[in-house]
DNA sequence: AAGGGACTAGACAGACCGGTCTAGCGCGAT
DNA sequence: ATCGCGCTAGACCGGTCTGTCTAGTCCCTT
């Protein structure tokens, strides 16, 4: 649906091309502020291109780079929940967790952000912007059904194991979201923690899944 | 800091007045769509009042409200962990969990929101308008600080203590979000359960805190 | 060498933003 | 009755927002 132009995936050149650069720079500002916080006019300056060119690979404009800001970080995730070796979904969970905090913390050095809880600043605000919104949604769709796959393959219900998924990644984004307005780190470590906990499924049954 | 006027505990008369008519549009715009998302303008045709009106009452103008808005339902949180008589700060946790569940469902059912993350709406963004940020700091400071009053009066260490409390807190927040973002209310009763269990205090050692 | 299309560049437009200002209403005190 | 003040009322202002438009540059193809 919507968006009628552009979307290269090999556009044709672009060693590592303005649609980059202004993705970047919109993922930055988007964790920090939200959609409605920052305008085009900053993505540009920082993505150090003009107008035109945003709206040459952009054309449905602002909502569009939202979505495909969700799409890509979306997409980043899953393939680390893919690519996690760990044998436990427990172990796998700390590893992303393991990621998210030293991208966290890598930003926080070079852009003096902190949050991590991208998806989370959009949805907050897509009431306005229902395109936002929706692919929001189905960012956390892509994700909890990759957690929840593997937990299916160690044994859970599906059911219960998209429900686990869900607050899996609840957990994170309330840690991140908690932890950066109070400025304390630890505290998303913390998170990860009980976000890794949710994901043990052998022994310790957990009963009450509704 | 800042606001110089106003701030009217009992003012005079106003048997249910503009003040209050402005902080409730305010509140359930701002959880809707978050501090840059919602223009003063907005608030004033909800709460049906002049310009002149707001600018009155609050000579901080959006700010103030924004922080204001904060500080009552923090206020309003901490009345209710503290009034709860559940034994266990776990009764307690489900208790509000269901009081704002209600919440929820009754705002869902009259405006068409259906967040109760409001804090964390404003402290997304807080960026921008510092002192919103500042004042969504405290307010969870205020809430955590009541909830660790309970668990460590059950035994817990205070830094133990402090650290749940804002865990709890958080698994509230984002379950609160992601439940919203993904249209499914139930996650948000799985989250409550999830943050009661976080406050069990005896019985399971629950180990690692840092 | 010449042509064409992808992309850059930024001036511009219209809407809307938060905030200020002056005018006036209504009620309680005197 | 009249005065004063808390409050309402909304026109107005400069600034900023997203998005459009025309020009121009650069490279790739032929």
């Amino acid at each position: 649906m919507g968006v009628p132009v552009a979307r290269a995936t090999t556009p044709r050149k672009e060693p590592l091309g303005t649609r980059q650069r202004i993705l970047r720079a919109a993922l930055r500002l988007f964790r920090q502020r939200g959609y409605h916080g920052v305008g085009i006019n900053e993505i540009l300056a920082i993505a150090k291109a003009p107008k035109g060119s945003l709206y040459h690979h952009f054309p449905g404009g602002k909502d569009q780079i939202a979505t495909e800001v969700l799409e890509m970080i979306s997409e980043r995730v899953v393939e680390m929940i893919q690519a996690e070796a760990g044998p436990t979904t427990a172990e796998v969970m700390r590893g992303i967790g393991a990621r998210l905090w030293q991208w966290m913390q890598s930003t926080a050095a070079s852009g003096g952000d902190g949050a991590c809880a991208v998806i989370a600043a959009l949805a907050a605000e897509g009431d306005t912007a229902p395109p936002v919104a929706l692919a929001a949604r189905r960012a956390y769709e892509r994700i909890a059904a990759a957690l929840a796959q593997r937990l299916e393959r160690q044994g859970l219900a599906p059911r219960a194991a998209r429900e686990r998924a869900l607050l899996a990644i609840a957990t994170l984004e309330g840690g991140g979201l908690v932890s950066q307005t109070m400025g304390e780190p630890s505290l998303f470590l913390a998170a990860v923690e009980r976000a890794a906990s949710l994901c043990e499924v052998a022994s310790t049954r957990k009963g009450k899944p509704s």
